[in-house]
DNA sequence: CTCATTATTGAAAATGGTTTTCATTAACAT
DNA sequence: ATGTTAATGAAAACCATTTTCAATAATGAG
């Protein structure tokens, strides 16, 4: 069953004509499979899930809407350490709230956090600042992400 | 020419008896040339360094030999976005401060810095804490990179 | 020191996620 | 509607990494 939108077109649509890329039935199909879901998915379950609604909508296309997406800035490629991306779509205009990742290096399980973001601005704030004097460098953006266990792998060890 | 070293044991060689694997003359070139160099060496480059003096160690036991120094936490993996692992060897007992990455987008130059590592130690305390009581999450480690324009690669945009 | 045991290794082949090629199709401006 | 050009699908290529398997070398026992 669809999301609750209301009827509006998607937030990412002006996105696709402010940079004059054409929004395909494909394009579309994956925005749809990414904001209809909660997990990381990765590029063959994007195309799985595309593929029962779609089934002429190729792997290929698949990867390629994805690289575009990625450079577009309406998804984020991650590197959970199981050998293949996994995207997530943006937080957009009022969607999701910026978070970072908990891995376990157990079992795979990745949880989402939106706690102590602000502490995490506030000292990403400080590291631009002084990083951008020592070395010149201009941070457009950082990775965070905790590994550990998880709650229910933790009793095997 | 070597490293000043004042003719003692390496300090990784205790590590390979405490743990019973044997400390093979490839498992030696291979943590020398880690332990010589400032760059962040992938595989292959690995093997090129240690084929010099020693050509007949394969690229098999490089990879072969990194997956076990991981594991054993001797040095570190990591992904600097240019479709390869990169490896480092870890700080050890009186080496090299515990450092972050600055990676440029740009170019794929990639700073090692140590400073804001206290504020991002404060940060890891408290998320740790934070998280470990709301998801009963046990972080046992964690990465931070920052990403953008290195110096050279500013004047380009 | 010698031998047996078992970890380690090299070469070649396999793997598998991702990218490229190229001919075909479909979006969009006019 | 229609022409232009971006977008697509299928198949092949790519390429870092892993696996296979027989050969070799490190270590401990005697």
């Amino acid at each position: 069953m669809p999301r609750c939108r209301r009827g509006g077109p998607p937030w990412w649509e002006p996105r696709f004509q402010e940079a004059g890329f054409r929004l395909t039935i494909s394009r579309q199909a994956i925005l749809e499979v990414l904001s209809n879901t909660k997990e990381h998915l990765s590029a063959e379950e994007i195309y799985l899930a595309v593929h029962k609604n779609y089934p002429n909508i190729g792997l290929t296309t698949v990867y390629r809407t994805l690289e575009l997406l990625v450079d577009m800035g309406l998804v984020f490629k991650f590197d959970f350490g199981d050998k293949r991306a996994r995207y997530e779509l943006s937080p957009g205009p009022a969607g999701k709230r910026h978070h970072h990742h908990l891995v376990c290096t157990n079992c795979g399980r990745v949880i989402d956090y939106t706690d102590f973001i602000d502490e995490e601005r506030e000292l990403l704030r400080r590291t631009e600042t002084g990083l951008s004097e020592k070395y010149n460098f201009k941070i457009t953006d950082h990775l965070i992400q905790f590994y550990g266990l998880c709650d229910e792998c933790q009793g095997q060890f």
